[in-house]
RNA sequence: CGGGGCGUAGCGCAGCCUGGUAGCGCAUCUGCUUUGGGAGCAGAGGGCCGGAGGUUCGAAUCCUCUCGCCCCGACCA
């Protein structure tokens, strides 16, 4: 490809909207061009990177025994109404009317689609296992997209579903699944982690997110050194905290006046005490009929984990409640909520449990209590679970070293879904006693162009994107530093058409441009190989080869230069 | 949805407070020179100032409404 005929706009400035460094350069790149919030336009430069990626998830999904299929975007409310999803989905669906006013959604994923098509055309356990992929558009209505196509509302997305008789076979299937998004990210060059996962929306009883390690990911994970252990904040588990030895025995609750004082910190510093002594209770709505109020506690010090308190009251979201609802809950104002007394329902994280003489809230304006115990003081049917954030230092619930805390980009996830929508839309078989059973499925999702972003985010310096090789939009760059000298000119053209012979996919800098404005473009789109000739190499036979990623330059022989980009090109793939 | 910010040429911005009919840099086009890290000179084109009302002799500027975009939060395969 030459550069004087590639739609490759290139920036020089950074448009205002772009913040985060992928989002950044992929505009600068000349990658993608904002429609409108959270929809993009991919340009050609940008394309060659999605079918990169998508081939790689190709070949491995293949090689794990799936077969590509191609589902419709636009899919019939009926199917969501059986599953139950189309009123739980909620806002995130965007929903369409036809001209006979039936109504559709744009899929923001194809549970429903594909568990219709098994159903119809497969009864026997002898047809299964199965497993159909397909890469399409997805549409979800975010209520806030950010960063590019890191969280965009429409977006491409690699979705397989997996369809067993027995759990052994969905076990297996899972597994393979897990192994093939193992070699995919490998392949794409991403330093990446599978973690435990909260299963979300598309509910389920297992999963694991393929996390790209990277400072501006939105997700949170802890993770050990030493085992390997690692799980999101919101699927995280947390030992049980030590028990002291010798406590100091618990004295009589006192109420002390603590003024103007909601906050813990400022109450710590009133009392003299430190935040680990005190107890915060937050109150939560749960959207729950039965108890639509509960307060939830932890250590002074902690933080509650809104996911992981909803797991433990069983709703499907946990979200702190409105002023008045505090107010009427406790008869205090926000700041000042404590346990003991308390008439709504209390679950309190483990590490409340053994807190000796703690501090906490009156249920009374201004006021706090001193010397709380909560086997003693707490009300009849607290439920105690692990509910709060990890935090730095953490123990490892699998071999108890300390943990450490990094932020993710969520390239891929893994479900175990069971019978939920088998069940739901009775999609069943007969098996071998001819008797009639939902099949187990499983779903698998990779967001090309998500991992695309996360590739920069791992990948690039202040000059721009560094692309891993095996997702590069081209392989080498070759840089003729002055066209109109004829001899400068043969040499480039002939080693990019030997290069393009050999299916290296080279991009040949044949604009009239000075020697600076191509060493920054190249720069900037991250070509992995630059391939430089100028005057003075080309008087000497030489050409310079520059590993863009390292910006290591090897002076080659004119001749030998394909054969040296040749082998640094199958070098850095793995 | 709550909070904050921003819409002026393709991109980055100034002008707005204190109304007088739009400007800078980059990019673009033409010519000449230049060619190893975003060139120089000369010339040229491009904006009903997001939109709609209003105030005024006069609005990019003041007021009201509206649309869009970005950030934080809530939210989220």
């Amino acid at each position: 490809m030459k550069f004087s005929k590639l739609f490759l706009p290139t920036l020089k400035e950074t448009p205002s909207e772009a913040e985060v460094i992928s989002h950044k350069y992929m505009l600068r790149a000349g990658l993608i061009r904002k429609l409108a919030a959270g929809i993009y336009s991919v340009m050609p430069l940008g394309v060659r990177v999605l079918r990169k990626i998508e081939n790689i998830i190709r070949q491995e999904m293949n090689r794990a025994g799936a077969q590509e299929v191609f589902l419709p975007s636009i899919q019939p409310s009926e199917l969501w109404r059986e599953s139950g999803r189309w009123d739980f989905y909620g806002k995130e669906l965007l929903r369409v009317t036809d001209r006979h006013g039936r109504e559709f959604c744009y899929g923001p994923t194809a549970e429903e689609v594909i568990t219709d098509l098994v159903r119809n055309d497969v009864r026997s356990y002898r047809d299964l296992p199965l497993n159909l992929y397909q890469i399409q558009t997805k549409f979800r209505d975010e209520i806030r997209p950010r960063f590019g196509v890191m969280r965009g509302r429409e977006f491409s997305m690699k979705d397989a579903y997996s369809f067993d008789a027995d759990e052994e076979g969905a076990e297996e299937s899972y597994r393979a699944m897990k192994k093939a998004y193992e070699a995919i990210f490998l392949r794409c060059g991403l330093r990446f982690s599978a973690v435990e996962a909260d299963t979300g929306q598309i509910g389920g009883s297992s999963s694991h997110e393929f996390m790209v390690l990277a400072d501006s990911g939105e997700d949170t994970i802890v993770h050990c050194q030493k085992c390997g252990y690692a799980a999101n904040v919101e699927r995280s588990r947390l030992p049980l905290p030590p028990v002291s030895a010798a406590p100091p025995p618990p004295a009589p609750m006192e109420e002390v006046a603590t003024p103007g004082m909601g906050a813990v910190e400022d109450v710590a510093e009133f009392l003299k005490r430190d935040t680990t002594d005190f107890i915060k209770t937050l109150i939560f709505k749960t959207g729950l009929k039965e108890r639509p109020l509960v307060a939830a506690l932890c250590r002074g010090d902690h933080e509650i984990n809104h996911v992981k308190l909803a797991r433990a009251i069983g709703c499907a979201e946990a979200s702190l409640a409105e002023e008045a609802d505090v107010v009427k809950a406790t008869g205090a104002p926000v700041g000042f909520a404590g346990a003991p007394g308390l008439a709504i329902p209390v679950v309190a994280d483990n590490w409340v449990r053994n807190i000796v003489n703690a501090v906490t809230g009156a249920n009374k304006a201004d006021t706090h209590i001193v010397n709380v115990n909560p086997e003693r003081d707490f009300p009849e049917g607290t439920e105690w679970a692990d509910i709060r954030q990890p935090q730095e230092g953490d123990l490892c619930p699998e071999c108890a070293a300390a943990m450490g805390l990094a932020k993710g980009i969520e390239v891929g996830h893994i479900f175990k879904l069971g019978t939920k929508y088998s069940e739901s839309m009775n999609a069943t078989f007969l098996d071998a006693e001819g008797e009639k059973k939902p099949m187990i499925m499983g779903c698998f999702g990779i967001g090309v162009g998500r991992t695309a972003a996360a590739a920069i985010e791992q990948n690039h310096d202040d000059d721009g994107i560094m692309w891993p090789m095996a997702i590069a939009p081209f392989k080498a760059i070759v840089l003729p530093l002055n066209i109109k000298d004829s001899a400068v000119m043969d040499v480039a053209e002939s080693i990019y058409h030997n290069l393009d012979d050999s299916g290296l996919e080279p991009l040949l800098d044949d604009r009239n441009a000075r020697a600076g404005v191509k060493f920054n473009d190249a720069d900037l789109i991250g070509i992995p190989l630059q391939v430089i000739v100028g005057k003075k190499g080309v008087e000497q036979g030489k050409a310079e080869i520059k590993i863009r990623a390292t910006g290591e330059k090897l002076m080659v022989d004119i001749a030998e230069t394909p054969a040296r980009v040749a082998e640094l090109v199958k070098k850095f793939t793995p």
